[in-house]
DNA sequence: AATGAATGAGAGTTCATTCAT
DNA sequence: GATGAATGAACTCTCATTCAT
């Protein structure tokens, strides 16, 4: 009944459910979570009627696409801390592909409803969470390691983690995507343990974000 | 200071046109720009007839509130400039008060539609350019004066600026202003003049970010 | 308060009253009695709050114009009776005439609230009847005098005086001044005391018509 | 019958469109063609959103009415050609039958946008030509046979057949009936091939008409 | 007395969601 | 199960009327 599936999907329904998901992921990346759900029902290329069978509202396709990409950030988070070689590494690396991570942001972001929607859910809740806990081992292994300055803490990464999703629409994807590289450099640069500067307040933990 | 001033407004119909950008402001800033005109005029404390009297649809007030916004952002910039010894210090001194520019790129980011009314809009786009226009006369400054890294441009600045809008509204508003202050810190020592790491690609112009 | 004048009006009241009338005459007839009070009042070159001292609502302002008219016609009718030889000639002058009429008729042909509106009125509705007395006493003299066909009675003509008002807008004015002329024409043709034909049903007489 | 069947609709959308137009058939002549949407929707029993899925907007509306009367009346005019003995009897019967084109004249009449609309469109126009078309055929016959006056044209008859439009709504629908026959017949008398007095101006013809 | 700003009820239109086919 | 038609609540916008200047 809710988009967690519980019995195993026919064969074309689970399709369906996929090209929902995938024509959601786009449109919402492009219009925002209030476009028409006529329209996210034509992209996917089923009526309307299906697309309610599957998904009984907004919020609950809202929901599985949060999931669905939380779980691929996760996925790129658990990647790094297995393949690299340093925690460091591994944190500059989920920085720098931390692209996936600005739908899901960019949701709760473009709407206060969306947001509500996200905090009520366990699921995405449970994911970001992990999500959280995985970046937590990633800023002490660093910090351990020296290359990681010792006065921030996990909130101060997410805080850096969500720049990825400003993105002003530059002219061309070539140059939003150097854009997008430079400023996380320039961020990593910052992060360096040969601190320029003391940072101001005090560390943020992950603590700090849980709202 | 408004776009279109042409005779000079009774004063009752100034006082309500203020009454209605200041709500629109916030209420824009809260909840996005697809907020039922109703509410806004409820938060102005005017009829929706008023509202409409004064901008005769949504993107009009839309814009009012981006120009509202965008000269406040360019008076700081000249003050920052007019005001600090260096620019370097000058630049840092924006990048701290960006706060005020997240309210136009929020609006611009929330929506395809603000976005599209407010490229066309030429008092927008004039603003927008002197203040790039400014910031770009800080970077030379600055990198002129040895503080600021000579492999980065206005666009790389104009990126970060940008950062601030992020805001993941968190748990407090005092923590909010911690997480700001902080993510602009490292980034301000990821500018210096003293680069850890070469950026990757080259740096990002004014031209680039003109779309 | 009402239209009706009671005290006389100070002379620049007066004007501005005649303005509106005019104003109210003319656009009506062009787009119909639901135009906009605030077109009304630009069109005689006033306010609103003026046009609503002189008339308290819209209604109030549809019967002084339906008096304004049909006191023309009835003038004109009064003049036809007086100058023509017979009362033949009279008819058929008021016929020509007709034109004047169109206004009036058209209001309260144009909508249900207008018609609705003059039928509660005393002063329209007096008027209307000394016009169907007026040619009442026409239809009379004309029969007696032998150039009426004796099976048509004043509502009969008073059908036919509606004609006028048709006008399906043709090309140029002067065709539209030609096809009123001709359709009268044929109509008095047809109305001639040498009967081609006996006319179906019943002469009409003014009972017949005071719904 | 329609303006733009595509798709065959299905029976029940079929059967909505066809209540819509025959709702708004009487209540466009009743209370011309400002009537409130939901009006129109809750006379046809359906809610406005079918209404608008169906027309979307009310011009379109008013359109396929037109379209729907248009069609009825040229039926009419070509069944009479079809069925009567003489040319002149087709015509005289065209006349008496022309309270159809009532509702179609009379929406043209009442507001200048609907005008405005309908000779924008051109279904109606074709219909509209194809009509005068026949009338034409009628009134040439009609005068070959020497029962029709020869100094009469198309647009003339037009004119007449334009009159029924008038009703100045009587006491009853009988006495309706009644004055609707009794004029059109002394219009009739008057066109009789044996003029009482030349009729002034020109003949009009179709060109005249179509502005 | 004249003006035009303010108001809010109401009309037009869209779209999330339900339901008949 | 899939589809798209129907529904009506919600929202945008207009305009008759009132009221402060």
């Amino acid at each position: 009944m809710t988009a967690d599936a519980q019995t195993p999907l026919r064969a074309d329904a689970r399709r369906n459910r996929d090209q929902i998901i995938a024509a959601a992921r786009t449109i919402f990346a492009e219009h925002g979570p209030e476009i028409a759900m006529e329209e996210i029902a034509r992209t996917a290329g089923v009526g309307v009627g299906t697309l309610y069978r599957r998904f009984p509202d907004r919020d609950s396709l809202i929901r599985a696409v949060a999931v669905d990409s939380f779980q691929r950030v996760l996925d790129d988070a658990r990647a790094a801390a297995r393949d690299e070689p340093t925690a460091w590494q591994a944190l500059v690396r989920l920085l720098y592909q931390s692209a996936e991570l600005q739908l899901s942001v960019q949701l709760a972001m473009q709407s206060q409803r969306a947001l509500a929607t996200l905090k009520q859910h366990p699921v995405v809740l449970a994911l970001r969470d992990e999500l959280l806990a995985e970046v937590d081992r990633m800023v002490r292994g660093a910090q351990e390691e020296g290359n990681l300055r010792p006065d921030v803490d996990t909130g101060d990464i997410a805080q850096l983690l969500a720049v990825r999703l400003r993105a002003p629409r530059m002219k061309t994807p070539e140059i939003a995507r150097m854009a997008a590289d430079r400023s996380i450099a320039i961020m990593i640069d910052g992060l360096r343990a040969k601190p320029g500067t003391p940072l101001p307040w005090r560390p943020l933990t992950t603590e700090d974000l849980v709202g």
